[in-house]
Formats: structure tokens, sequence, C-alpha cells
DNA sequence: TAGAATACTGTTAGCGCTAACACACCGATT
DNA sequence: AATCGGTGTGTTAGCGCTAACAGTATTCTA
């Protein structure tokens, strides 16, 4: 790479000074139009671009945001990550991509090194992070969008998704397609979500006048091989189930393995549904009903949030419920 | 946000010079054990850190690499993208993510702007820039590392995958396996993947003795639609077919629901292969027997690889050509 | 026609940092 | 005693750019 082309070169090659070029790279103050062509043809004949470090470091603007994902791998924060980028790029900005890998000394330094990059913004997904600690960091930062973490007593804006919502969904769903004994599939006990969803469940069975109580239920991995030991469990103890709600679409994946080789037919003697729709949930025999967390959009709207702050004067903050969606497929018509 | 601390504020504290706390930070020129501790603690004390962006304009490093590809929240691409990062972590780098959505024009403007934001290297992955127009925009970057994407005529480091052995794997493991009526869904012919795959089971077949002149082929889309249809059209047309040799995992799917419906039974009545290894390909029923192409070690190898351009003072370049991995599961024991 | 407003351009300073050099001080060498 | 080389420190300049102010020349107002 030969020295890049600066300012100072254009200004010499145009006989103004760099105020002039600026003014004109800018489009800001008065430039009379002769100079301002003859500025441009030279910027054009020279190739020159502006260096965004240098014009940082004076205007305090990088144009630049950070997302931090606990890994760009899972679909889910992928989705979100191209919804950020997207908007990003509407906007002129760039996006620094940190995975924390699920660790909180790792998240705690790449929110460090984003903010000696001088991010004019953050977005953080499903931080790991202690309240105080994670309020304490955000403080480097001048706009910061929390998403699926709520921090308490902090004016942070914050995207999160109606589990609860979701999970009574769900539920309504198979109530109204006749199916009383359901069994649940609820993931970790960790899961904040997972409770949501929970609380979702029960409150639709309670308004059609079933209780929680005696229904049956058991705690899994979220994962394929979780869903599969935890209905095969389920189904031997509760052999009059007709349904399971599963906490994801893996878990569901698993549950629908379970019933194939328990051979119980799906969704004849038992109706399957996952949560998400991942790829996965559409692929699988039969297909699963779901319920669809908009991840795109999330980041789509996240990202405007926070270009909002960064453009905004106030400190006003605005938070955001996105609402999951039914999908109804064949494993639950 | 209230103002960063700055080196000045270093320096008044502990009562030394501007370079001094520089030579504190970076660990470079001799500095008293005394003063070095003095320094220490007021750095502590005030919580500085280095602005990146300062420091990025008069060293020209500003620990910082570019990734471009078609898609984040393609599974394959988002591999990558996780094996960079990981990479660039571990050496205090940061990553600027950019999508360019299969658009060449917006491939160009991001590559402009990770140049005008001072990346000290690229990594692009699948460039759908011509040969030309790329050469030239690559002469903006110090260092730069292509995957999937040959250029030629450019000493440009270069990450491939060998897709010719893979499919040669694949045709050898069926020939193994007994079956010498193979059918293939060769996926879109403008893939230069794609080429290269049919190239190795041509040689497959012709080690066995085998011409592929008469062997039933199709074209078909990239998705499990164009898989579906593929499929019920090829073994309509031949119904001796034993095994079907799919272009990715995705088509692999649509020909697995293909024999559903056609009450053709996997693997027994036809087997069937895919390629990739994506998460799906393990979840389907049966299980997909398939070549696994490590998208996690190419990122992984390929930042290292830029890693070693950046810090290297010749312009030697090395090039790299990752083996795809037979993966054997119930599709095609 | 004086005075003020406007349009255009230039000069200066500084963002936060480090490279390069300058300098003072020490003990060791000739 | 003069010279050398090392060690620790400070000073200066400048990376590439823009904010703020300072001119000019021109036009407008009363």
């Amino acid at each position: 790479m030969s020295r890049r082309v600066t300012i100072a070169d254009v200004a010499a090659a145009a006989g103004v000074s760099l105020m002039t070029v600026s003014r004109v790279v800018n489009n800001n103050g008065p430039v009379s139009e002769t100079t301002r062509q003859r500025v441009l043809e030279v910027i054009a004949e020279l190739g020159y671009r502006p260096s965004e470090l240098a014009r940082g470091l004076v205007t305090r603007r990088t144009r630049t945001l950070g997302v931090v994902v606990p890994d760009v791998s899972n679909p889910f924060f992928a989705g979100i990550l191209r919804g950020v980028e997207q908007v990003a790029y509407a906007q002129n900005h760039n996006v620094f991509l940190c995975n924390t890998e699920e660790s909180p000394e790792r998240e705690l330094t790449v929110l460090q090194s984003l903010e000696d990059k001088h991010v004019d913004g953050l977005i953080l997904c499903s931080s790991r992070m202690e309240d105080e600690q994670l309020a304490k960091v955000l403080e480097g930062f001048d706009a910061v969008v929390l998403i699926n973490r709520f921090l308490h007593g902090s004016r942070v804006a914050t995207v999160l998704v109606d589990d609860q919502a979701g999970g009574r969904h769900v539920v309504e769903h198979l109530l109204r397609g006749g199916r009383r004994r359901i069994g649940f599939l609820d993931g970790p006990l960790s899961s904040q979500s997972g409770r949501l969803r929970k609380a979702g469940h029960r409150a639709a069975l309670a308004d059609a006048g079933l209780s929680y109580e005696d229904v049956p239920a058991i705690d899994c991995a979220p994962s394929v091989s979780g869903g599969l030991e935890g209905a095969r469990r389920l189904l031997r103890q509760h052999p009059d189930i007709e349904a399971l709600v599963c906490y994801n679409d893996l878990v569901a994946v698993g549950a629908l393995q379970a019933c194939f080789s328990l051979g119980r037919k799906v969704p004849s003697d038992v109706a399957i549904t996952g949560f998400d729709d991942i790829e996965l949930a559409a692929l699988v025999h039969p297909p699963l009903t779901t319920c669809r967390v908009p991840r795109y959009e999330i980041g789509l709207r996240a990202a405007r949030l926070l270009m909002q702050q960064i453009h905004a004067d106030d400190e006003d903050v605005e938070d955001l419920v996105v609402q999951p969606e039914l999908i109804v497929r064949a494993s639950a018509p």
C-alpha cells in the first residue's frame, strides 16, 4: 500500500487551503461553485478518501458501533447482528462484532476494547455480567441498547422479547385444537425466558379453567438430546399426554425423535410445539408448530433505537418489547 | 459519558512527562522502576486507558480487522466469523463485520469504508466482484486473505476448501457400500464449488471403472425445495437409482422428503449424502451422511494467516487448502 | 456613502498520542 | 582528565483532520 492521499495533497493540487477541501468534503460552510467543482475534480482524480481515524479524533464521532453477543454462530444472534449491520450500513456506520463465548471476563475485556476504540454506540446481547459491574462499564458509552437483558436501576434502552405472550399463544393454540392433557418440557431452570414462557403457559391454562398443579412438566437441557430424554420420561410417566409444549425448537426436535421411537404418531397421537422458529423447525418431519422470535427485526429495531440515541440531544431512553408470532405447521395443526 | 482520562492527566498527576507515561503503557524505552510504579498507580487510580484512535493515527496500526461476508446469518459464514474473531481476540484486535447481501456494489462500498477506517487486515469471503476491480480495491489494504475466491494474476493469500476431494470421498464411500447406480443432484451450474465437487465425483467413478456419461444427474436450486423437486424428477426418470449424491445438506434434506413421499426407504432403497455438515444434517431422520466443511477452522486459519502477514516484513503470501471430512451417518451407512 | 451584512477563503490551534531527537547524569574505559 | 556508552527523562514535531476565529471582497441597507 502506497501512502494514502491526504487532504493536504488535495489542497495543494487544487490550490486552496485545507479548510476549503474539508468544507467541500463535509458539505458544510460556504464554498463557491467554481471552487467546489475544482476540488471535487481533484478529489476524484487523486482518489482521496478522508481518514476516519483522524476525523474521529477531532469530531469525537467514529461512525462505528459495537455489537457484543455470546456467540455469532448461534443463529439467533447471527440474525440480530444482520439486522444491526443492515441499519448501520444504511447510515454509513461500521459494526465491531465481539463474541463473549459466555465468559463474563471476556465480556468485560471486549467492552473495554470497544470503549478504547471510541464506538459511538453499543448493542449488548444477553449480557452475563452482574448488574453493578455492568452499570459501571456502560458508563463508558454515550449510547447503549441492551437486548434480552434487563438492567435494574439504570436508564438504559432495552429490547426484550415478550416470552410470556409467546408461551400463552402456544398453549392457547393447543387448547383450541381440543388438546387438554398437555405436557411441558421446560428447558433449563436458569433461563429467564423459560420462566416467562412458563408464566404464559400457566395463564393460558388458568383462562381455560385448568390448574397448573397436576400438569406433567419436566426440566431439560435446551438441546435435541435434552428434549429426547425429557420427552421419553414424560411420555412414560404420563401415557395419556396429547401434546408436548417444548422450551425451544431443538427440544421439540428431540421430542419428535422420542415420539418416533415410542411409536407415537405426531400430531395424531401427540402434538408438539417448539419456540424460536429456527430454520430447522420447518425442515423436520413433520414441520414444527412454533413461536417465531423475529431476530432480524430485533436487530433492526435495536440499531434504530441506538442511532436515535446517538443523534438525539436529550438523554431520553426508549424501551421496546417485541412480540413473538405463532407459526402453525403440521406438528400441531 | 464524562471526559475521558488522557495521557496528559496521568502525566500531570504523576509529575512526569507524557513520554514517560507512554513508555510505561507501551512497555518500551527505559523507565526507572520507581517511576514505573508511580505511573502505574496513577493509571489504576484514574482508570486511564489509551485512545486507540489517537494511537492508530500515529502508529498506523489500529488493531482492527475487517471481515466481509455475503450474509452472517448463513451458518457457514457465521462459523468462519467466529473463528476469525477468536484469533483476533486472542491477539487484542477487534473485528469489523460487513455483510454484502450478495451485492457487488455494497461489497465495494464496505471495502472502501474499511479502508477509510484503516483496518490492519482484511478477510474477504466469497467475493462477487470482478477480478480486475477486486484487485484494484485490494491495493488499499496492507494484508488480505481471500476465502472461497481465487483471484487470478495477483499475489493474495487464499483459503480454499478442497471440494474436489470432498466430492470424491462421498462417491467412494457409496461405492464401497456396494451402490453402483448413483444419481447426482448437482446444485446450481454457476457454483464453482459445485463444479469442483462434480470433478471429484467423476474421478471416483472413473477409478471404479464407471463412466460418467450415462449417469443420472440434474441441476437444482441449492435449497430444500430444489432438492425435493430434483430428487422427484430423477427418481421417476431412473427408478433403479440406489443412491443420491446431493450438492449440499439442504438439497439432501429435500431429497429425503422426496424419498419419503415416493415411499422409498432411506437408506435401504436409496442412500443419500449431503455436503457441508450443517447442524441440520445430524437432526433430520435419518441423519445425513455428509462431508464436513470445517468453517470455524477456516476462520481460525485465515485469521492466523492474516496476522502473520500483518506482522511479517516480507511480502510473502501463503495459501491454504482445507480438507473436508466425510461424516458417515444413517442416511448412507 | 457610511455602515452593516453576507459570501468566500485562510490561519491557528488542537484532538491524544508516539517517533525521534536532545540532554543530563552516571560509572567505566583509555 | 577526556571519552565513551548506557540509562533515565524531557522536548519537539506531527499523524490527518476540523472547530473556531480572522480576514478579505462583495453586496445590501438606510
